[in-house]
Order: structure tokens, then sequence, then C-alpha cells
DNA sequence: AACCATGTTTCATTATATGGAACAACTAAA
DNA sequence: TTTAGTTGTTCCATATAATGAAACATGGTT
């Protein structure tokens, strides 16, 4: 699941724990860690009290409970802002959303995987963070399937390899020849769709969001169910959603840092 | 300004490069890390590379500018899930909001700060991470103050003396012994206001939300500006807004995470 | 009181990080 | 074209920090 671990030494020890903590999606404890870890208890108890002294872990006496610390979230502020295409794309986002009435959603490829960075839900304004910072599979969404279309060869190959192809539904592709396939449609279409791939009823449709230089710098996607439009009635946004697309790649194209003063 | 720094060994070091880059707000070249770094050359050149190996940092080849990296996002989204208030007390937060028809923050102490962990703006609701992951300072926000307050006196005189105390606006408490005075009167009263202290003309009503046994788990504010509310009239908000705190407070304790088998 | 599970500390050994210096690659000036 | 000046990358002997087996606490259970 978790694609690569070349061994980074002590930082990539440490930090592959805040990713198991992550996992287990609650406070954990010590000895939960230690027995699938493939550290013994020192080791892990020092990697804890490091991570959990620098604030990348909280800890609770008396429960003995760790859990993913508050600094994680200072820092994703900071990198949700100057790493993303979230802040450039928002108003570009309102504007799609508003004038397809559905939802859409704003992604980029994070090991194969896509890593939601916004999302407009026209019908019920939700609060932060309630769709950032999730990720979906790769091989079976709309974006995932469009970023992965429009990579160049050799990492498109790469990340294919990678996904973990479970079925999800009825029609998940789950082989690297029938993705493979799909792909190819794609990049002829200039859009992908999920044809309820990944959830029963869901269906979207979606595009890569490119540079200049055809660097894939994420996906852009409009969400329906199929109680509200059938897969081919999706091809009327198609023209609205390409033009998105690419304005937000122009947009993050022509944002170039300020002043590098050296 | 970034509290304490003790040596956690390697892993503290990249970490507090993650600081750093996040400091800059935008990326940032090799070079202007290693001016204002306390590393040599080779060394902050490998922390660097781990990082980004790692996926803590992003790195732009063709500019070669370092960023913070998406891991950091799917991460942070977890972090805001498992161990802050914001999930738990989202229900009462749109309540509150609703009912006083003005901005709510949800806060939680992160090193002397406060950090924000959720926002209510029932005027233009705003889109996700706007407010979440952001930081104010302890000791001249209505939330900070009344977090203070209720610390144990250990954690209190030692959270006072890291204040950096800036002069924001004419009526900043600018010293120890005056924040001091001033947070026992705020225990005394249950709650805190913030008197156009960190911003002209924006003013504050906050409270503690405190467990059973009284830790202090976050705060909890109604803030409006002087254009619409006096800051006596603020104290018409004092019940609703003990109540939501306490309420909260309630529900936080009797989280009690599910099954924990061995 | 004896036992067992869980968490914490010690310390000699080993592996890893360190950083001065050399090396590239690229620009700007001579 | 040469020379000097940036900025980024690699080397390698040394110093430092991480390691992990085992001993030690601590608290709960029979």
């Amino acid at each position: 699941m978790t694609a690569l671990k070349k061994n980074d030494g002590t930082v990539g020890k440490a930090l592959s724990l805040l990713d198991k903590v992550a996992e287990f999606g609650r406070p954990v404890r010590f000895s939960e860690l230690l027995t699938d870890s493939e550290y013994p208890k020192a080791t892990l108890y020092r990697l804890l009290q490091t991570l959990t002294s620098q604030g990348m872990l909280g800890y609770d006496n008396e429960r003995q409970l760790y859990s993913l610390g508050v600094r994680l979230v200072r820092l994703a502020h900071a990198a949700w802002q100057q790493s993303s295409l979230a802040p450039i794309a928002r108003p570009l986002l309102d504007q799609l959303s508003l004038k397809v009435g559905e939802t859409v959603h704003l992604g980029q490829l994070d090991h194969g995987q896509v890593l939601y960075v916004d999302k407009r839900n026209p019908t019920s304004p939700l609060a932060m963070y309630s769709g950032a910072g999730k990720i979906g599979p790769g091989y079976c969404t709309g974006i995932g399937k469009a970023m992965l279309a429009f990579l160049d060869e050799e990492q498109r190959l790469r990340l294919v390899k990678q996904q973990s192809f479970h079925r999800y539904t009825e029609t998940t592709l789950v082989t690297q020849e029938m993705l493979l396939a799909e792909l190819v449609e794609i990049r002829q279409q200039r859009v992908a769709f999920d044809r309820e791939e990944h959830e029963a009823n869901i269906i979207c449709i979606a595009a890569p969001i490119l540079s200049g230089t055809n660097r894939v710098l994420g996906g852009l996607s409009i969400t329906t169910s199929t109680t509200r439009y059938s897969l081919s009635q999706l091809q009327q946004f198609k023209a609205d959603l390409l033009e998105t697309a690419q304005n937000i790649g122009k947009l993050a194209e022509s944002w170039h840092f300020p002043e590098i003063n050296s």
C-alpha cells in the first residue's frame, strides 16, 4: 500500500512511524505499535519519544495513547497554501461548481494515489478539512485515471504497477492491462470517466491539469450520481471542465514566485 | 518565536527544517536555507534530500525550489481527525454560530500559541483550510488568554514566559505582569475578552474547554467587530458560550476510543 | 506473595550522520 | 575564450548518535 520505503536513515524510520499512527485512525498504544513494528522495543520507544517531544505526535499521559500531533496541522496549512494547486484554483473551482451545479473535486498525485486538495459542493457548503487531505485510489477514480493517462510512459507504467486493484464494484478495473487500455482511450478523449468504479451510483467526468510543458500538475472532476445524470449526459460538462482545467494549468504556470533575492 | 528547540538528534534537525521552509511561506532555494542555517552545506543538503525523498518536501527540478510536501497534507488530515477537538465539536460549533450569528473559533494550545482548528463564519461560508492550521499569539487573543488562565500554575508560568509580547495595538498586554493579572481576572469570570488587543476593531469573548479533571483541552470564542457590538454587549453571549464550551468538554471526555485490543 | 504484562532505562557496540574540502555546472565579467 | 564567481553535489575519515539485548520499574491479576 505505502509505495516506496527506501531507507532514509533515522529520519525515514521516524516518519514512517507517523504513517503507522495515522493508519490506526485513532490514538494508539505503545504495545500496539510494537507488535507490527520492525524495530525493537527500545528503538521504537525512543523514536516515539523524539516525535512526541517534537510535537509531531501527541501523548495522553493518563491513557498512554499516542496520536498525531498538532504541529502537523500547522505545517499542513502552510503546505496546502504554498505547494498545492488549491489556493490558485480556488476562484475557478467556485465558478465551475456554480455553473454546473454539481460537486467539483481538485486532486493531485501522491505516490500513485489521488490526494484531494479541494472540493466544492454547491448544495451544502462544507466545513473545512472535510475534504482536503483525503486520499483515493488512482486506478478507479476519474481524477486518478486522468492524471495517470497523461504522465510520461515511464512514470505511468511505474505507477500503474503500484496500484492495488481492489474490486470495489462490478465495473472496477482490476488488472494492469485493463487500466492501461483505458488510459489510452483517455488520452484520446482528453477526459476520463468514473463509471461507478469506486462507489455504486457515483459517476464523474475528469480532466488532467497540465503545465505548459505537459507535466501533470493535478486533476479536476465533476462528480454526480446516477440518479441525477447518466454517464452519457456527463459529456455535456466536458467543455466547461476542459476549459477550467486548462485555465488552472495556465494560472499555475504563470505563478512565478515573487522575488527570490539571495 | 519557535518555542523549545531541545536536541532530538537527527530527527529533530530534519523537522526543524520543515518549520524553516514553512516560515518562508513560499518555495525556497537551497542557498536561501543555507544562509540562515546553523548546519554546514553538506549536512543541510542531505537533510533536504531525505525529507524530499520522504515526501515531506517537494522539489521543483526546473526552478530548484523546495516546498512543503503533499504528505503533510495527508498526515494533517488524519491528525485533525484523530487528535483535535474539531470533529467532536463540529455540530456544536454549527449550532452556536447559527444562534449568535457571529464568527466562532475553536482553538487548541500549541507551544503557548493558539492553533485554530475550526471556524464558523455565518455570513460567508468558507472554503476548507482557510482557517484550520492558522496560529495566533497566546497573550493577546481571547482563546489564548482563556486557555492560559486555566492551566495549572507551573505550566501557566512557563508559557507566559514564552510569550513574545509584541505590541499589536494600544491595548495589547505587553508584560508578563499585566498578562498574569489579567489571567487571575479571567479565572474569576470564567471568560476572557479580547479588547482589540490583537487587531483594531476586532473584539471577542472566549472560554476555555476543560476536561472533567479540569485539564485545558482547548478554547472557544465568539468574534465580532466594534462596529457591530460593544465590549459590554459581548456579555450577552456569555451563557451560550459557556454552555457550548462545557458541552464540548463533556463530549471530548466521554470520547473513549473504541476497542483497544492488544 | 508470586506472577505477568506493559512501559522505561542502561550501556557497550555498531551504524549513521557529519562537515571540510574537492568537484561540477552554470553565469557573469575580463 | 579565459577567468572568476555563484550555486549545487559528492567524498570520506572522523565523531556522534542510534541501536537493541537485557535489566529494571510499575501496576494490575490470580
